[in-house]
DNA sequence: GTCTATAACGCGATAGAC
DNA sequence: GTCTATCGCGTTATAGAC
């Protein structure tokens, strides 16, 4: 295990702060009372409260852009790019449950970085449509509407940090099986 | 159309502001010069602004619990109760998504309101699990696991409010069936 | 590296004039 | 019904002691 600095104590203990409350909510007292120092105190090891947010948000989405990439550009069919990423929402949502909800919630919070944020989350809906695009013409996917497909099942993937740690019992293996069975194959029986 | 009334409009507008940044990011003075008042003025016409957040979400949850009840104790078969599900969504988004946001993303801001909330979505999700249960049991659906089912449709129509406002273009009926389609019959070819 | 003290400001909410 | 002025408190952030 990696010795962490202060500074990563700071960003992880404040990400679960803003999952259960929201960036706004959470008070720099909050988040000096949970590490258990004074307000004043935290400043020495961070900038600021926004670069906190920026720090928890970019770096989970240049994750997500760094997977997508890889998918993208494999060889691999329309199916198994859908299921490698629903494999990297569960990882990414498993190991960082705090943080996800940060990304989806809290970006709007962002002020230097959210120009940048929102390319970066534009880009990776742009790559999912193309796989989905790709897969119809291909004849491995239904011909619908590539937008509402990606909306539903993104918007599944995006939700999972809220889930994952409530089903503890559930290996991320099986998680992620039934998930693409279910996103990709429907309920229908 | 119904004339609005002060409380009514300053509630409109409130929810609007707190779906671009939040209940927490919300000042009364935000809401005042959206309105073209002072802060002070607004305490004419509601208590505080915790009573706006309480009217916002207990309407709409009251409103889900309303149109689950009708669809759970329906003779319809599984599949006819989901669609139906889908089409509350959809209709209750789309006539509301402002208050859709506040309702997903900020009432664990409620106060004297949060356990009652919380009882509502709860009954709801409870409801919505027994008939993907009773649905296997039929052999109308997939013998998968149903919280995973539940949290994959749930999740989608409850990120609604993000979606429908950006595709004006599309029809609620025509939105109500694809996603239909998608939801229960997948995107597999 | 952490503390106390303090600055400068914005917050929700109220009182009282008009 | 809206205003100005204000209350008490929370906010981010800094300065300086230890």
């Amino acid at each position: 295990m990696k010795t962490e600095t202060r500074q990563q104590e700071i960003i992880r203990v404040a990400a679960k702060l803003f999952k259960e409350k929201g960036y706004s909510a959470v008070t720099m007292r909050d988040l000096a009372k949970a590490m258990g120092i004074k307000a004043a105190s935290l400043y020495n090891h961070i900038n600021s409260k926004q670069d906190i947010l920026n720090t928890i948000i970019i770096s989970l989405a240049e994750e997500f852009t760094e997977g997508m990439k890889q998918i993208s550009t494999s060889n691999d069919t329309c199916i198994e790019k859908l299921k490698k990423i629903i494999q990297l929402h569960v990882n990414i949502s498993s190991k960082n449950s705090y943080g996800m909800a940060s990304l989806n919630n809290d970006w709007m919070h962002l002020e230097t970085q959210r120009t940048y944020y929102k390319k970066l989350r534009s880009d990776y809906e742009n790559d999912f449509k193309t796989i989905l695009e790709d897969g119809i013409k291909a004849g491995e996917i239904v011909n619908a509407k590539p937008d509402v497909m990606m909306f539903s099942i993104l918007t599944t993937l995006r939700s999972l940090y809220i889930w994952i740690p409530k089903k503890e019992d559930l290996s991320l293996e099986e998680l992620t099986n039934t998930l693409s069975q279910i996103l990709i194959k429907g309920i229908n029986k």
